[in-house]
This record gives structure tokens, C-alpha cells and sequence, in this order.
DNA sequence: GTGGTCTAGACCACC
DNA sequence: GTGGTCTAGACCACC
């Protein structure tokens, strides 16, 4: 399992974490039945406050991603996948569709909108 | 001299109004040696506290787009214009490269991204 | 952390904190990775405002000497030596030049103005 | 007479009047018994406000360097070149030492401070 | 009238 | 605990 934060780009250290076991299970990484790491082993391997990662826990709890195994600890929901691959979906799109909004609004035209696209994902690894 | 605020989107007000004046001089709505509202007209025109119009215009003469006229209000500089083009114009990129970069990660192909971000840009207005 | 403030210079206390701590940065007095004072503690040792201790510290964000640790506090960014001190001999410069300019726009010459800046400089602790 | 005012520099109009007097008398463009132009005129020229002017003026015959002519208008007093020649010599010796001390205060060393300023002064005009 | 600074105090998310 | 933002209101120099 790896998980990366960034503690100095701004997003909460907690989402951070809820979204990458979210892209995980999605990229298949993480499939329905595994256990994701435990709130204290985790919190030591990041070097985090175990509160950060209980937080972003009970959320993908909330968000049936994972769930409990009495005494045991959080596994993958067996009806994970499709929920976190809808969930990638539409965050994505989400996101570039408020970028998009904001060159619109700011008065490029569509095919401005797409040229800048097309540079910025050229430059893309 | 149009500004709208949204105080419920996490974006704080005197960056929304840094941005806006910025993005109207790069527009040509504002242009050099014009005055921008002052200080109180402004609050009162946004029921907004002076003190945050005064923190955004602080800004905006940090970063040298207006200049004070003493005793008489801010002016638009006279370099302003192209500062301002550049300034968007980065904006936009990177809030593009962003969104494209999150969808790198998440595991899209340059195609996926791409037939993504056509679907979105056909979805505005 | 030595930071002192003199509120009755007309340069305003939140400029004087920003050149302070970019001047510790330069001079190796704050290296790296280290925290600068909390906004409440130093505010209190200062007794001023945390507000205008918040200002200046968001200056040194915006300018990049200095980086948050979520919910930690601030430390100094590993790229800021370059920064302060390009900054610090930037500003030095610039203070001497104008003084020169002044002496110059008002008559005397090269020759006069070494003279007159040996005798200050003579003076000096 | 020539006055040049620079409303967007951070020195205020009066002050810059104030000075410009001085260093006229100082440098003989304004000699004793001289008339300087009346509050209207130069408010006229310079497209500032007359109270402007006129505080300029008040401070100009507090310190002794222009005395009303009844009815007349303001001219040089007879005394007055010393007190300018002095007047400007201090003033320009003192920003010298300023940012002098701002140097030493800083870090920098004696020959450190000396070859910033031949370096700034190999750059003037 | 103009903008700039500061204090006082509240509230927020985050850790 | 940490910093960030905002309101409310005072005071200032300048024009």
C-alpha cells in the first residue's frame, strides 16, 4: 500500500488519504475483501497524528468504501469498485470541468479553451 | 464596474476581487488610468467590510497593477495590461494542467483525458 | 528568535517583521526546516496584534520564504536562502542608490558624494 | 522655476514642493529677494490642489526660507541660502547614513558596504 | 474625500 | 494547539 501526502499543497491531509484509497480500489490496487492499514501503522509510516487518519477512516466508512471486520479491521466493501470508479469519474470530470468554466468565463473561446488544452496535456510526463 | 462575490464557494472575498480586477484589465474592461471603485463605495456597493477591499487593493498594488493616486484613489498602471494578460493566461494553464495531471494519476490515458475534456467543454453554456 | 519592533518609525510593524525574518533567513539565523514563532506566542511577546503578526506571515508565504505544516505552523521553505538573500542585498542596493540618486539629482558630484558617504560610513558604531 | 511632482512615488506632494525650494535656493536657481510662483499658478501648472501648495508654502516660511512681500506673493529672504545649503547637506548625509546603518545592521561588513556603494554609484546617470 | 494600518474579537478548518 | 479570514471600528496622513 503506498500512500503520499503533501503537507504543504493546501488539500486537507485527510482527503488526501480518502481519495487515494478511493483511486486505489478503483485502479484495482485495493480490491473488495483486503484490509487497508491500521489507523496506528499508518499513522507512524506517514508520521501523521492518528486522528488525521481516523478522520479520513470514518469518512470512507460513511462513503461505504471500506467497512469494519469486528476487532479485525477495515476492509474493502465487496461493492467498492464501482462506487470509487464513479466516484474517480466524476471528480475528474468535475475538475475539468470547473477549469474549463473558468477560461470561459474569463472569455476564451472554445477553441482558445482547447488549445490551451491541448498544450498543457502535451506537457504532461 | 461589475464584481460579484460568492462568500460561499472557500475562495476568500479579497482573492475573488484581486482576481476579478485582474481579469477585467486583461479584458480590456478596465483599462490604463482608469480609477477602480474606492475603498467604501465598493463595500457598501458588496455589503462587504472595507477592510477586505482594502486587503485586495493592497494586493493589487503589490503586484503592480494599480497605483495610488495620493489622496485621490487607485489607478490602473499603465503596464498593467500585459501583466495582467500573462497573469490570467498562467492561471488558466495551470488550473488545466492541474486537472489534467489528477487525471494522469488517477490512470487515464492522454485519449480518456482527452474524450473526457470534450465531453465538458460540449457541456458549457 | 530575536525580533524587535520599533512602532514609531512609520514603517508599518508587519513590514518590519517580514524584513526581519527574511534578514535572520539571509544571515543563517533561521535555517531551513526551522519554525518561526506561532502567531499567538510571538503576537504576545510582542504585544501586538496577532492580526498583524497573521499579515506578515502571509506575506512570507506569498513570497516563499516561508511554508506551512498544516495545523503545525510555519517553517522556512529549503529554497528561502537564495530568496533572502537576493532579497536582503536587493534591498540594501537599492537604499544606497537611492540616497546617491538624491545626492546626485541635487548637484554634487561623484567626488562629493564619496567624501560625504566616507564621512557617514567613518561614523558608523 | 521648475517643479516636477511625482504623485505616485509614496512622498507626499507638499513634502517634495517643500524640498524642491530648498535645493533650488541651495544650488542658486532661486536667489534671495526671488519671488516664488503664487499657490494659484503653480496649483494651475501642476493640476494639484492649491491647499497643497499651500501647506508646502507654510511649511517653506516656518523654516525661514521664503517670507511674504505684503500683498505680493512669497520671496526668497535674504538668509537663506546658508540655511538651504545646510538644510540640503544634512538631509543628503543623513539618507547616506541611513541606509549606511541599514548595511552595518544587516551583516555587512565595512568593505562589504563600501563596494556596494561604488557599485551603485558607477551606476548613476 | 482617498487609501493604509492597527486593535479587538469572532469563527473556521486542520492537526 | 496551528494559521486564515472576516467584521467592526478607530486613527492616520494626504489631497
Amino acid at each position: 500500500m503506498f500512500f503520499s501526502i503533501d503537507s504543504s499543497n493546501g488539500v486537507p491531509i485527510y482527503e488526501q488519504l480518502v481519495r487515494q484509497v478511493k483511486f486505489a480500489v478503483a485502479d484495482g490496487v485495493l480490491s473488495t475483501g483486503q484490509m487497508i492499514p491500521s489507523v496506528r501503522q499508518l499513522a507512524q509510516q506517514l508520521a501523521i497524528n492518528p486522528n488525521t487518519i481516523a478522520r479520513a477512516y470514518g469518512q470512507l466508512q460513511t462513503e461505504l468504501v471500506v467497512e469494519p471486520l469486528r476487532g479485525r479491521g477495515l476492509v474493502v466493501r465487496k461493492d467498492a469498485l464501482n462506487r470509487c470508479l464513479k466516484a474517480r469519474n466524476q471528480l475528474l470530470a468535475q475538475r475539468l470541468k470547473a477549469a474549463i468554466e473558468e477560461c470561459s468565463q474569463a472569455g476564451l473561446t472554445r477553441s482558445e479553451i482547447t488549445t490551451m488544452f491541448e498544450a498543457q496535456l502535451a506537457g504532461i510526463d
